[in-house]
DNA sequence: CCACTTTCTGACACCGGTGTCATAATGTCG
DNA sequence: CGACATTATGACACCGGTGTCAGAAAGTGG
């Protein structure tokens, strides 16, 4: 039995002694075909190593079973480091797409560029999945686009007030309070927040307002001084405190928005001579891997990633089905180490 | 300009006022078209926002400008957490594969089961990378049959005598060389060593190979009570270590096989009041992102995995296009930080 | 035994492009 | 101006499946 090319529908027709027609009906298990056809057929099949092509039949079926994820990367970040909590979730999307029968397409984006994400469009893939920190989706326009294509896509990251889009994210906002009633248990109310307090973050503009709500029930008002900016990587967490310590600023805990700003943060404290945590209390968000390596180990607030990729798959899913999807919001989760 | 449902190849020829063949030529710049019927058609297209159609375009000219990428997890592992280093490879073959104009199948795959690799035999990849640590390759029979099959794909990872598969890996022997004269230049030269001293990694294996050499070329021979096997997850060289205390085994130098082994070696030796490098000097192997993180931060052997993810992607291009290939060794790279 | 349903199969159009071939339109040259 | 090359285009088969329809074969019942 050898062949040139790979075995068609035609081959097996031809050895099974039926016709095309019924070899395709065969291998998807059709209720019409004779169950000995049908074991004939499969019998010949697997002798012939055949596997349906998918061209054809996504082409035939104006479906793909295939699901791309758009991976927007932080511009300012190194090219080669990707943000450690999007592998997370990227390992749990690529999960629960096998797990749904689906295939994935991975595409790294950058923010600046004009993205692509004609995956749909040019029927490589039934949806799309955004991910990514930040301003990606500041692109109203874009994404205004993807909606009259009527493309289906869900989108990770904070619920944006009249943005149209269907997202799935971790209650930031939750996260936030998690982290200030942490700190207020230790008795740890003098705070400094490392992150982005204005609104060019939805997510952790949203981690900063719990944080900062929780306190003020408390009836305690977080000093502005105390609030630096950073993006979501540790050199930038380094700087941003470093230059809270140089400017004298006193504080006996730290809220970082996320992992690698905590990471950053730390590295400035020790190399101020400040202890951790005797002297500064240290609280993440994202409880990346390495936050359990470094040491002290970083007390964090969870994202629960492995969930969130089953989300984002099964709404897009549903979306695709056409049914009705509200976007979801997940519970955060506090870990507490030694920070 | 409303349509039910997306645009296609008549639609453009319609309102163009050609026929469906130019409108298909001049998309793909054919030199055959006029260069006025080629901007018209382009313009139309625009505006209609049509984009070709990837399955009936691959059905036709019998190929997917797509690649596909196995990963094989240490099935050990916990299930949410991804060996660092490979997503530090994924994300630059994706990089690799989107400059060289390929979409990326992204899949995981546990090396106990029965892996699928049909992504070529259904059309849906041109070719596939395998990627992971260990043994997840012994399946002879497995890669002799995608040989037969004549599939394309590349290996990362150790080249094994007597398996033919094209690879393309880092000089894990030459890497072990490098930890080896830089303990040797710091007068360490009481070893011991964490990971796989047995055939069972090819990876480990060579580098402990290329590291006993090394020693032994300076008439050192390692003893055998320092040396502890461990797979790569910190866990795993946590407990190893910490094995080599319990016997009371002296040493004042480390070499682990991964990053992770090393971290979770480092904690153990902390924990017993090792100090690390006063005592203890430690070599890990990957240079993974925590690397940089822990404190002290680790010396280690780089992979560079921007090369690798580019000659995996290059390499299988170069196999698809029916060219010889030869497997592929990386140089590595001594990072000296702290340990 | 004939009318009628049920079960199974094959023929055929179709999905949306690509490549080949024929041919019309235009240009070139002796 | 007729023979021929060049350029641009359309008609059409084809890739390998899927879905529809018609009809053969077998079963059922009055």
């Amino acid at each position: 039995m050898k062949h040139k090319g790979k075995a068609t529908s035609f081959d097996i027709a031809h050895y099974a002694g039926v016709s095309q027609s019924t070899v395709s009906r065969a291998l998807r298990n059709s209720p019409l075909v004779n169950e000995e056809t049908r074991r004939k057929v499969h019998e010949v099949a697997a002798k012939l190593n055949y596997k349906v092509d998918k061209n054809a039949s996504n082409l035939r079926t104006q479906q793909s079973s295939t699901l791309a994820l758009l991976l927007f990367e932080d511009p300012t970040t190194d090219e080669s480091q990707i943000n450690p909590f999007f592998l997370s979730m990227l390992g749990s999307i690529t999960r629960a797409c096998a797990k749904e029968g689906y295939d994935l397409l991975v595409s790294f984006q950058s923010s600046s560029q004009d993205w692509r994400a004609d995956y749909e469009d040019s029927h490589r893939a039934d949806g799309i999945i955004l991910l990514g920190y930040g301003d990606y989706l500041d692109y109203q326009s874009r994404l205004q686009q993807l909606l009259e294509q009527n493309t289906k896509f869900v989108c990770w990251g904070a619920k944006v007030d009249g943005r149209p889009d269907l997202t799935v994210s971790c209650d930031n906002y939750g996260g936030g309070q998690l982290a200030a009633q942490h700190l207020i248990e230790q008795k740890r109310t003098d705070c400094a927040f490392i992150g982005d307090a204005s609104h060019h973050s939805p997510e952790f503009f949203a981690r900063y307002q719990g944080f900062r709500d929780t306190f003020l029930a408390q009836g305690i008002q977080l000093n502005e001084r105390k609030i630096a900016n950073a993006i979501s990587t540790q050199d930038s967490g380094y700087h941003a405190t470093k230059s809270l310590i140089a400017n004298n600023v006193h504080f006996n805990a730290l809220f970082a928005a996320s992992d690698l700003i905590a990471i950053g943060a730390i590295r400035a404290l020790q190399e101020a001579g400040i202890m951790v945590p005797n002297d500064v209390r240290v609280v993440g968000f994202d409880n990346i891997p390495a936050a359990s390596y470094v040491s002290p180990a970083l007390t964090t607030v969870q994202q629960n990633t492995t969930l969130a990729g089953q989300m984002l798959v099964s709404n897009l899913l549903s979306l695709i089905r056409g049914e009705e999807v509200e976007s979801t919001l997940l519970p955060p989760n506090l870990i507490v180490r030694n920070t």
